[in-house]
DNA sequence: ATGGTCGTTTCACGA
């Protein structure tokens, strides 16, 4: 089973690459992040016509997280239990919504997750993505057993590798120790980052801002994330980043990545 | 410290 993620900034604008990326690498299921659209704006007849279901949550215009399959979706749930807005998608949690989607695909939970951005570390945004990982977390944790996949766009650099310069990130929110300590938490649970080993360094960068020809001179950064609980994980047999999305024209600002699982 | 470039329900704001 082929399982990836990626930040499409947009499902609407970049419908055309979601479809030829699914069919390029034959990918069975693709958890999307910024969908940035409502129900009603995503008919997504190409996806179903491909063999694809799509479940999406995303009341607003930035947020939206969605999870296509064609190997089944089954148990479709909105947020985690104990997640602001869970189990009502359309109220709005406090601050600025950030939305989480869970399915079962071919046995395996697959959550697509948007972890909320932070803006800046005295902004009230930042203590919500504090909050909002540690209720992930919470629930998490009871899913270890089977397998799962926490996968998405966590907004987090675990390390300084995963920066182009450290130093530009001093005051900046995602390699934050509290963010940091907060990724640490679900390897702590056993949680494993199964794509690391598959790319070093800065092979790994996930994210590339559109200014300043960041992608050109790869100045990029590594933000999103498979996390596979150890059953999940045992099961990887390779990983790779799709770098070709993220150059020429109409990319996202993130490249999808790719798990094989046996 | 600033600004650069994308996206959106765009002359503003979030990423």
């Amino acid at each position: 089973m082929r399982l990836a993620t990626w930040n499409v900034n947009s499902l609407r604008s970049r419908i055309g690459r979601v479809e030829a990326f699914l069919e390029r690498h034959d990918v069975d299921v693709l958890a999307l992040q910024e969908t940035k659209a409502r129900e009603d704006q995503l008919p997504l007849m190409g996806l179903q016509s491909m063999g694809y279901e799509v479940a999406h949550a995303g009341t607003n215009q930035w947020n939206g997280v969605a999870v296509v399959s064609r190997v089944g979706l089954e148990d479709v749930e909105v947020g985690f239990p104990d997640m602001p807005g869970w189990g009502d998608p359309a109220a709005a949690p406090p601050v600025m919504e950030s939305r989480a989607i869970g399915a079962t695909c071919g046995g395996v939970r697959v959550w697509s997750l948007y972890v909320p951005n932070g803006r800046k570390v005295d902004d009230p945004h930042y203590v919500y993505k504090l909050d909002w990982l540690a209720r992930l977390r919470a629930a998490a944790g009871a899913w270890c057993d089977v397998p799962t996949a926490l996968v998405g766009d966590w907004n987090i650099a675990p390390t300084d590798e995963d920066v182009f310069d450290i130093a530009q990130f001093a005051k900046s929110t995602h390699v934050t120790p509290p963010e940091r300590a907060a990724f640490q938490g679900f390897l702590d649970d056993g949680y494993v980052d199964v794509v690391r080993p598959h790319v070093p360094g800065a092979d790994g960068y996930t994210y590339w801002d559109y200014y300043r020809q960041r992608f050109e001179r790869n100045r990029g950064m590594r933000i999103d994330f498979v996390l596979g609980s150890p059953p999940l994980a045992a099961r990887v047999t390779s990983a790779f980043v799709d770098r070709d999305e993220r150059a020429g024209q109409g990319a996202s600002d993130h490249a999808p990545v790719v798990v094989d699982l046996a």
